[in-house]
DNA sequence: GCGACAG
DNA sequence: ATCTTGTCGC
């Protein structure tokens, strides 16, 4: 087998990684949308650093209050990780450490924002989609970059947005965060609807290019490391 | 066979 | 993501 977890027994092959994604992107759910007010969003970012054939990743989760965006609470988790990057297989290196920083918290966010595709996905089920299921809760994928489908240019003012498409299948959102820079690539992750997954991510949009909860885990994450990294 | 390719 | 210096633009 070529890629494997972290933990010793499983063996993971490409070919049942990419069947456990289709079974599990059988379970997300876009209709049942989320209706209710968010209070609290959270924010969750990965870094890393190399040694040799492993690295140290670690992984941050800001909760904070929606709009004042004021922190209630950060947790993260540290962890060693062998399986390698792999496009499509991003959740198999990431997924644990996150969940290893999830088990830490003690606030229960109403939304979440995570730093990677959601439904965007060859097999529509990207990192933020598998985390959602995995938690059963509501989840939006929110990526710098391009991973599937393609799109029509869109205007370079601060709010504007055009389709994702895979085919004909709408996959998600180039949304505009921000004048004149490069957008943003936002998908559902699981309990929330297409339109309402840029429609959130916009409202969490200040001055920045990303939004409050993934840049305050971006700098918390980066920060995190180069602390530990001196130790 | 040749490109494309989240973090 | 990470490696890396200066530099162009709002």
């Amino acid at each position: 087998m070529l890629y494997q977890f972290s933990s010793e027994e499983d063996n993971f092959s490409y070919h049942n990684a990419a069947e456990l994604q289709k079974q599990l992107a059988e379970k997300v759910r876009l209709n049942d949308f989320y209706d209710q007010d968010i209070r609290i969003i959270a924010g969750t970012d990965v870094s890393y650093s190399r040694n040799g054939k492993y690295s140290t990743a670690v992984a941050g989760i800001i909760i904070m209050k929606y709009g004042s965006w004021e922190v209630i609470e950060a947790v993260y988790a540290v962890k060693e990780i062998s399986f390698p990057y792999i496009p499509g297989l991003l959740s198999f290196r990431e997924l644990p450490v996150l969940l290893d920083a999830y088990d830490k918290m003690k606030t229960k966010p109403d939304i979440w924002l995570v730093d990677g595709a959601g439904i965007a996905h060859p097999r529509r089920l990207g990192l933020a989609s598998h985390f959602g299921v995995t938690i059963d809760r509501p989840t939006i994928g929110v990526a710098k970059s391009r991973l599937t489908g393609h799109h029509m240019d869109l205007y370079l003012e601060k709010g504007s947005t055009v389709p994702l498409r895979d085919r004909a299948e709408v996959i998600g959102t180039v949304l505009r965060s921000r004048t004149n820079v490069r957008p943003l690539y936002i998908s559902p992750g699981h309990l929330v609807s297409l339109e309402q997954a840029s429609e959130i991510v916009l409202s969490c949009c200040t001055r920045y290019r990303l939004p409050e909860p993934i840049r305050a885990a971006h700098n918390f994450v980066t920060r995190l490391k180069a602390k530990i990294l001196m130790q």
